[in-house]
DNA sequence: ACGATGATGAAC
DNA sequence: TTCATCATCGTA
């Protein structure tokens, strides 16, 4: 079973895509190649009362595309280093990302975009297979006790009633 | 525990 | 134009 995930998916509540998208594929074509990993950890980031949001601050260059279409992705760079792969969700200008961090066995945001050659290139770019980069439902079901909620990493200053909601979802 | 390493956004 | 911060990671 393979079945590519469209923005019908996306663009569900934010909360919901979280926990539906573990378990789902993430596919990176480049050069005849494909890598398929199957996604373990993520954390979402919900509109812009969420002071741990980069949508908190408002629209600018950087965190425009957060407000465009569900199934686009936001890839920024940050501490110098490091690229950080997101998928919009949720309505059109309504500002809403899904940070992945883990799939296969790889763990940690930074270490993905490196296994999967991501950077800002691919910001701003619909996930479709065209872009060489999409999702999929190849049938692996996440089941109640599989899944784990726990705070956002790294968010503290956002302060602790946005720092601590379980917006991290954990596959166990 | 801390340094790497540079873009970002807010303040001046 | 300066400055603190940053959705991190590797080394110690």
């Amino acid at each position: 079973m393979r079945v590519i995930l469209e923005p019908s998916f996306f663009s569900q509540p934010a909360l919901a895509v979280g926990r539906q998208l573990l378990g789902k594929y993430i596919v990176r074509a480049e050069r005849g190649k494909e890598v398929a990993l199957p996604i373990t950890e993520l954390e979402v980031y919900d509109g812009f009362e969420d002071r741990a949001s980069h949508a908190f601050r408002g629209k600018t260059p950087r965190n425009e595309v957060m407000w465009s279409d569900a199934g686009f992705l936001y890839v920024y760079f940050v501490y110098g280093m490091h690229w950080m792969l997101n998928v919009v969700v949720g309505k059109k200008n309504y500002p809403a990302a899904i940070l992945i961090r883990g799939a296969g066995d790889i763990s940690g945001p930074a270490r993905l975009t490196v296994k999967l050659n991501i950077t800002g290139a691919q910001s701003g770019v619909r996930a479709i297979p065209a872009n060489g980069i999409w999702f999929e439902d190849r049938g692996v079901r996440i089941s109640r006790g599989h899944c784990k909620r726990l705070p956002r990493v790294g968010v503290a200053r956002a302060g602790a009633e946005w720092a601590e909601k379980p917006y991290r979802f954990v596959v166990v």
